[in-house]
DNA sequence: CTTCCCCGGTAAATCGGTTTCGCGCCTCGC
DNA sequence: GCGAGGCGCGAAACCGATTTACCGGGGAAG
């Protein structure tokens, strides 16, 4: 028989309380509502008694006491260089959907590529014992923290780091075939910043793509978006705004304009680069064709609308928190050091026949 | 002196183990380490032994002990529809700045217009006890939690929230007169999704402003921007991508071709409009003046880039973050029910005059 | 002469859960 | 008849911090 004590479940309900209104100890609710493999031999008639109160008093656990206990936190920590559209919102759409199966919660945290708070987030983080971090587009080579980390569109070699990368080789074999096959030749590249990970593996692609289609690449056309030191430390201004390939392309222009293609590192970079490049009396794609990257989702809409390469973004983001979680859940296991996935090639109107 | 017992700081050091290393009790180490006022009466010696062994270990307070005792968590809860470009990152950029300066992390829910997301996520996140809720660009009639609520883009006239909005009558009289000066007579208008708060009193500024300035609307001009039912449920599709202003564009075309002008809800649905209008050989801006809300960083850039009222987002974050944590940190004093602030009138090349 | 506070700290309670250990009773197998 | 083991549950340890109550002597205030 159940000896209820208080029958008033006046304020906030603990776990104590709980126990007493229900004349039961706390081990035996506690065994209940976490469905305990130790409480295993607990009739059904006490368990039902015990959910039928939890609910009805509206019980929940409280999430530090549990969380001290078990030392975890059901929740990851997220290091991304800002809040972009163009890859942060998609990534993280991915990893959004994984998390919350899982019932994870995640911190942001933007470094805004500041090297201070890229020693400092994974710290302070790690200090409210996030169960693990997920690094997307971040220079990740010196992190070390004791909880599992994956790092998306890095390259980390670092011991116990899952990169998910993209393959590069193949979004930029695409690009240039589609561009070569165009009867395009010379043809101009617009980097990406030093700070970016994917910068020099998107370089070195090109490189050894352009090698293999025998495709010269002229120095004089090569320019890096990189910020002054590559590092901005200017409030306000957004690093990765199209102003930037704005800029960069006028003074591209004004080293030479025998070109009759531009290969942008992002999307944002080709929006401010078509901007440019109209200016200058270059009209896209008749006199110089466009391509970027990313396929953000202004792209098919802009005018002329983007030619791209399209990371799968999304599906990037679900595999990183995935394999985050089972590492978490599994800390010795082992697991794969990468995982590679492949781009689609998007032709718009940004791209067309090689001016004569 | 010391009576230092455990020479050796192994593995982890929790307040025990750094308490029996000095020799201390945890007492005053918490006491020293917290700066409590309890305990100013350590004399600066034993403040320095405290306070170096602690540095020298790598003292870590353990984050759970600490808030279940305190009983807060130094986070707050950030729910908004999406992650999307036009908003979110403009106001979050505010939001962190300060949240950053108070040593508060935040969780990031998006309840992509899904009410049973939007009755859950504020529960989980009280379950995770946050400080406080920022809730942007969200329904918030019905949010009850115990602690204190910011809304920013909300016109919530719930008892204890703060509300930081848009002086719309200004934004609206603004792009109105802009308009009307050029010659704009016949204006269409693409209204906001009924789910999204602006919605509506963005409308009825409207509605105002064309009254005080003689300016009659045809109902046959007036669309709204709603996926089906207004609460999208649809998976993968964004809820705010630019294809919905295109699709509802060439709806508002296939109606009537009788107006000179768009004032649309937001930038990202100017651009998907300024598409349609291209395609049914509507010019912009000589045969069509568009003009968007909330100045996107693409906005400047796009072709033709977009005259746009420019809403103060940064600031609004910023200020709203300020408000919850005052109030966070003062649970009983009082706050202001709405914060107002102004929005700038931004002409670029979508506008001109009215078609003769 | 009393009362109060200050010194430099400490012991112990507290926050609210989870988890180990083990109790008494009953049944089953041998 | 007796040990093993399952059943149903509770006492108490534990996670790691903060915080209250208090120590006994001495000096200042009233």
């Amino acid at each position: 028989m159940a000896k209820a004590r208080s029958p008033e479940p006046t304020g906030h309900v603990n776990l104590r309380i709980l126990a007493d209104h229900l004349g039961l100890s706390q081990t035996t609710v506690s065994l209940v509502l976490n469905n305990s493999p130790s409480g295993k031999s607990i009739p059904q008639d006490t368990r039902n008694r015990v959910l039928e109160a939890a609910t009805r008093l509206n019980y929940r656990p409280n999430y530090f006491a549990r969380s001290l206990r078990q030392s975890r936190s059901m929740s990851v920590g997220v290091l991304a260089p800002d809040l972009s559209e163009g890859y942060f919102t998609r990534v993280m759409s991915g990893v959004v959907q994984e998390l919350t199966r899982a019932h994870y919660f995640y911190f942001t945290a933007c470094h805004d590529w500041n090297r201070e708070l890229l020693d400092q987030y994974p710290r302070m983080l790690v200090e409210r014992a996030v169960d693990g971090f997920l690094l997307l587009n971040s220079p990740s080579d010196h992190i070390a923290v004791p909880v599992p980390v994956v790092a998306i569109s890095a390259h980390c070699k670092v011991a116990g780091v899952t990169n998910i990368v993209l393959d590069h080789h193949s979004a930029v074999e695409q690009a240039l075939h589609h561009l070569h096959q165009l009867g395009h030749r010379r043809i101009a590249f617009k980097r990406g910043p030093r700070a970016i990970p994917d910068s020099v593996f998107r370089w070195q692609s090109i490189l050894q793509v352009a090698r293999e289609i025998g495709l010269r690449i002229d120095p004089n056309l090569v320019i890096r978006i990189d910020n002054t030191s590559g590092w901005s430390s200017k409030t306000g201004s957004h690093p990765m705004a199209p102003e930037i390939g704005y800029e960069l392309t006028q003074s591209l222009l004004a080293k030479s304009r025998d070109f009759t293609a531009l290969f942008c590192f992002n999307d944002i970079a080709a929006i401010g680069a078509i901007r440019a490049l109209r200016e200058a009396g270059l009209s896209v794609p008749q006199k110089v064709s466009v391509v970027g990257f990313d396929d953000v989702l202004s792209a098919a809409y802009f005018s002329p609308s983007l030619t791209t390469v399209r990371q799968p973004l999304t599906e990037m983001g679900q595999r990183g928190a995935q394999i985050l979680l089972e590492r978490i859940a599994n800390r010795d296991k082992q697991f794969p050091t990468e995982i590679v996935v492949k781009p689609d090639f998007v032709v718009r109107e940004s791209s067309g026949p090689a001016a004569g």
